[in-house]
DNA sequence: GCATCTATATACCGCTCGGTATGGAAATGG
DNA sequence: CCATTTCCATACCGAGCGGTATATAGATGC
């Protein structure tokens, strides 16, 4: 991540850019990137606007740097769930893990992704760009792993695997926003298993 | 939806509080309620604040009258959707209802409820327990129906109507997702046929 | 101890936000 | 024609936004 550490020339900085990170983090996940003010996000970090700005260069930058640690802490889960042995057992993990994501923590927050390509709206327009780029890649992923799964026989012939993985998807985005409207995590651990019933093939 | 019409004194209004409403419409479609400015929203309508704030109210009560509107005009399909005489015809009726309004007019953009709930982050929580519980008692009405439906016998016992109507509106609410992150209508339509291809029962 | 370099704190910048005060123009009822 | 009433255009309000200039405080290498 290397993030301006330079030789012992000079004040060393009092806080710990990890730790500030993660805060920021979380003021992004509960408000979207438009939403989380810098006010907020220095509040939460414990740093001043000077030195936010001399270690983390802008709001757009702290936002990128924000999504690497969430995906590096968050969504590690995904990569695990797509060794699963099958289709649906790759769904399970995946749907699970999103499940346990959204009902952790605090209080029932939406996917930060989800929240970053809705919310925003107005000329954050790179920011869209770049979380729904990252999700692109992520979901590329989820098509192959569904490719294979069709030629090991998972699920029928007549399936599409990138639909089926738009499909599931959908689901886990859907979960995020009713998460986000205040569903509680039962009703979240329903919608799982409501998946999974239907689920075709093994 | 009584707009401030008074008796004949005076000098009458220059525009059609209707249109107006309508093209306030669009653009908290396209901005969520957060990213419309008034400066936008006074230059799709073409008129002045004053003239806004004389006819509306202020930005929320303008809101909500393009909330009615947009459910009198583009969720009216969910009504007949309910009418339906299964499950599964009601499902899809609403699933290509969703996509109709996701494909249609201008380019794809999310159900304006969805945008609304998500990106409702700041400091209009008034707005989005609106939003929440409009989409609450639609929701309502739907698991009353597939109530019935599971005593016509159209799915199994072992499925809990509430818990199908809410997977369902997860569904659609990850197209809205999908359709404002840039997926072409071809997509969307392989997620509904997707949905209705493992949709349990008839 | 000194010169150098850098982090911090405070105050400030231009801009946009939602909302409004004001003054003149226009249409009405009498 | 006049008084009244209402609409419209402009300019403005305080507040908050992202971002920065300045000055002081503090740690380093020599």
């Amino acid at each position: 991540m290397e993030m301006a550490v330079q030789s012992g020339r000079g004040r060393p900085r009092e806080f710990d850019p990890e730790e500030a990170l993660a805060a920021a983090l979380q003021v992004f996940w509960l408000r979207g990137y438009e939403g989380a003010s810098m006010a907020e996000l220095t509040e939460a970090m414990g740093i001043t606007k000077p030195s936010l700005y001399a270690c983390f260069g802008n709001k757009e930058a702290l936002f990128r740097k924000a999504l690497d640690l969430y995906e590096r802490d968050k969504l590690c889960y995904v990569k695990s769930a797509l060794q699963e042995t099958t289709a649906k057992a790759v769904a399970e993990k995946l749907l699970r893990g999103a499940l346990a994501l959204q009902t952790g923590e605090p209080d029932p927050r939406a996917c930060l992704g989800v929240i970053s390509m809705v919310a925003c709206t107005t000329h954050a327009d790179t920011i869209k760009e770049e979380v729904i780029a990252r999700r692109a890649s992520s979901e590329k992923a989820m098509v192959e792993r569904f490719e294979r799964a069709k030629a090991e026989g998972d699920f029928p012939e007549s399936i599409d695997p990138a639909a089926l993985a738009a499909y599931l998807n959908a689901v886990m985005q859907g979960m995020g926003v009713q998460a986000g409207a205040g569903a509680t995590p039962e009703q979240l651990a329903q919608l799982v298993d409501m998946t999974l019933a239907v689920w075709p093939g093994r």
